[in-house]
DNA sequence: GTCGAGATTATCT
DNA sequence: GATAATCTCGACC
């Protein structure tokens, strides 16, 4: 992994990790969905309001891993970006199980698909054993290790992206995702709206 | 397959 | 006491 890379914001970071190796233990998987998320910027993100104890990682070391709870039972997993004391982050969103999968199905008993296994955020951190222990540990030596993919590869972006202007309501998210990977069906992402 | 509402707990005001 | 970067389940097409 390179730490530099991290040290730029979360958009810029956020397209490169598509396609990253993301290992815990026996249990690896490929990024194939994430979101940025940049904390002054962005209402929707924990460090809109300022530095808090909960999300004080984001705040810290890039290249870092920030967990957090949300809604009581879910873990959510996200990459540390831009320089100390500056808030931006990667939040896990999707992947695809490349080992360990028989540990990841006993895990998520629930879900029935190895598709399913780690689509959405709380899936992926659930399958790949991260928990709020592994708040703050180095991508590059810790329990938690990323491999960035070796060359550029294709990829999506949310309907914001590259646009200006226009102060609708759903500016944000800034998500990317890879194109074409069944494995991950976007999180209700496209909503074609029809009639019932 | 797709849509809509409820559940549940750490953290912050 | 209010809020939140979500998931699961049931109902409908």
């Amino acid at each position: 992994m390179d730490r530099q890379l991290f040290e730029q914001p979360a958009l810029e970071v956020a397209p490169l990790v598509l396609g990253a190796i993301l290992s815990v233990g026996a249990v690896s998987l490929r990024v194939t969905e994430v979101e940025a998320y940049l904390g002054d910027l962005d209402p929707g993100s924990h460090a809109f309001r300022g530095q808090t104890r909960r999300n004080s990682t984001m705040f810290g070391e890039p290249g870092h891993l920030y967990t957090y709870f949300t809604y009581g039972m879910h873990v959510c997993a996200n990459i540390v970006c831009s320089p100390v004391g500056e808030a931006s982050g990667i939040l896990l969103r999707a992947g695809r199980i490349l080992s360990g999968i028989d540990i990841a199905r006993e895990r998520r008993t629930t879900t029935k698909t190895d598709d399913d296994l780690a689509r959405g955020p709380a899936r992926l951190a659930v399958a790949l054993g991260i928990t709020l222990a592994d708040d703050g540990t180095d991508l590059a030596s810790g329990r938690v290790r990323l491999d960035m993919p070796t060359g550029q590869l294709e990829w999506a972006s949310g309907p914001r992206t590259g646009v200006s202007g226009d102060g609708g309501t759903n500016a944000f998210p800034w998500r990317f995702w890879i194109p074409g990977d069944t494995s991950v069906s976007p999180y209700r992402a496209h909503a074609p709206k029809r009639r019932r």
